[in-house]
DNA sequence: ACTGCCGGGCA
DNA sequence: TGCCCGGCAGT
């Protein structure tokens, strides 16, 4: 199962920390001082890990260095995190039901399920819009939860290194007294079904249905890919993915919960629909373009996306639908690992990347730095099309979907986001790369210069 | 800072 | 129309 290593020391240089990120295996860590831990590939159940959208072999990498210094930070690593802790929940009822004790690597498991519910289940998430900055207990109660739970259990190959005071302190969730109550973890043998807080019930359950506005319509979508099948119950996309897409029994009711990767939740303004949105339809429930492509079994969509119509939830729905054609916008999503756009994070906030699954470095590229936002009801997502800052970037999934950013997405985002230029984009010529009178002949001989030279016009001697 | 050149003013 | 130059944008 999963193999936690701790492989000493994290990175303290850029290049150190490049070294690291280009070799396989994923991590995470804490400050400057990073862990990794390593899931074997072959070991793991790669049908029911949902980290496999990373890769397929997770090969991927998870550097959390200042634990969710922002808001806008944690979803990524939470959702990823939420998927894996559903996930790791799943394996420990199994080894329940099965009668056995999870031990040895099983143990390391549920180690890594603490870590990653941690994540995700951190009130912050669950609420950022009433988290208003509190220094340090955030991460610190994040180690707690760590420490306290397995600092001790582990077989010396796991440690989090809290002596390390040179990390800066970074705003954090505020944290009440009843906090751990919002930290709930995964021990062994613990029953993950009782006695979880409903706050983070929906991580290891089918969501809780929330109180929804009437006009809010809850349909499921199938995000097989080229299926765009629509139902308006959860059973009846289950069944279907179950049955057209996974090739089992219908009359079966046996379901190890895979289903629930390739189906999306999403909500459907039937408000907005009724007031001009008519050309949403079920079948393509975005406003942004065409849905997301997840060829499974690489891209593994947990049931508990959400995909709002509102369009109150995009601050910018033309311009958005516009130069976001993929999962920018309007998706509430709680598995965040499988957006699209790598993600900038702010400088000082040492939130560096998930890998894109190959043990290159994530982000890696263009340098195109546009900044992207979108947002969710639980919070705003920001970040960066063509990632500038590579140790500092979170490439989220454009292995799997490299068809959702492309190029062009690029080019019509630059121009659609970036402020118009004052003149007229496009009438300028495009600069020579010719030598020019002035370059031939230089100041001195400046009577030498063609006219248009000299009337700093475009070069006619020297024409491209 | 340097370079190319657009847009506009002036005689 | 010829000449010149401010200023923008790319390198």
């Amino acid at each position: 199962m999963c193999h936690v290593k701790y492989r000493g020391k994290a990175q303290s240089s850029p290049q150190q920390q490049q070294r690291a990120q280009s070799s396989s295996g994923w991590g995470w860590g804490v400050g400057k001082h990073q862990h990794e831990s390593i899931i074997s590939p072959s070991a793991v159940s790669k049908s029911k890990c949902p980290l496999r959208s990373w890769g397929g072999n997770l090969e991927c990498w998870m550097f959390f260095s200042q634990l969710y210094p922002t808001n806008n930070d944690r979803p990524m690593c939470c959702a990823a995190a939420r998927g894996v802790g559903s996930w790791l929940s799943r394996s420990q009822q199994k080894l329940r039901e099965e009668g056995r004790k999870p031990s040895g690597h099983a143990d390391k498991e549920v180690m890594a399920a603490t870590v990653l519910t941690s994540l995700s289940t951190s009130p912050l998430v669950l609420n950022p819009s009433s988290a208003p900055p509190v220094p340090e207990p955030g991460s610190r109660a994040w180690k707690d939860v760590l420490s306290n739970s397995y600092s001790s259990s582990t077989s010396g190959n796991w440690s989090w290194d809290t002596s390390d005071q040179s990390v800066p302190s970074t705003p954090s969730p505020p944290l009440s007294n009843d906090a751990n109550k919002n930290f709930p973890l995964l021990t062994p043998g613990d029953d993950v079904n009782e006695d979880v807080p409903e706050s983070t019930h929906f991580m290891f359950e089918d969501p809780i249905p929330r109180k929804r506005k009437n006009s809010m319509k809850v349909m499921f979508k199938c995000l097989w890919k080229n299926c765009e099948k629509v139902l308006s119950t959860s059973s009846g996309i289950q069944r279907h993915v179950r049955t057209v897409h996974l090739g089992r029994n219908t009359d079966s009711d046996y379901s190890d919960g895979e289903e629930d990767f390739y189906y999306s939740e999403i909500e459907i303004n039937m408000d907005s629909l009724t007031e001009g949105l008519s050309s949403l339809t079920p079948t393509s429930p975005t406003t942004c373009g065409p849905p997301p492509v997840f060829p499974p079994p690489l891209t593994a969509v947990p049931h508990s996306e959400r995909i709002n119509m509102n369009s109150s939830h995009c601050p910018t729905p033309t311009l958005l639908s516009q130069s976001a054609p993929s999962t920018l916008c309007h998706i509430r999503t709680d598995h965040a690992y499988q957006a699209t756009a790598p993600v900038r994070i702010p400088l000082g906030h040492e939130l560096a990347g998930l890998g894109n699954g190959n043990g290159t470095r994530p982000g890696h590229g263009t340098g195109n730095g546009i900044s992207v936002s979108w947002q969710s009801p639980h919070v705003l997502f920001k970040g960066v099309l063509g990632s500038v800052i590579p140790v500092r970037t979170v490439s989220i999934g454009e292995k799997r979907q490299p068809a959702a950013i492309t190029h062009s997405t690029v080019i019509k985002n630059h121009a659609l986001i970036t402020p118009a230029p004052k003149s007229a984009p496009g009438t300028r010529k495009p600069r020579g790369e010719a030598k020019k009178c002035r370059k031939v002949y230089g100041m001195e001989k400046r009577d030498m210069w063609c006219t248009a030279c000299r009337w700093k016009k475009a070069c006619q001697r020297f024409t491209d």
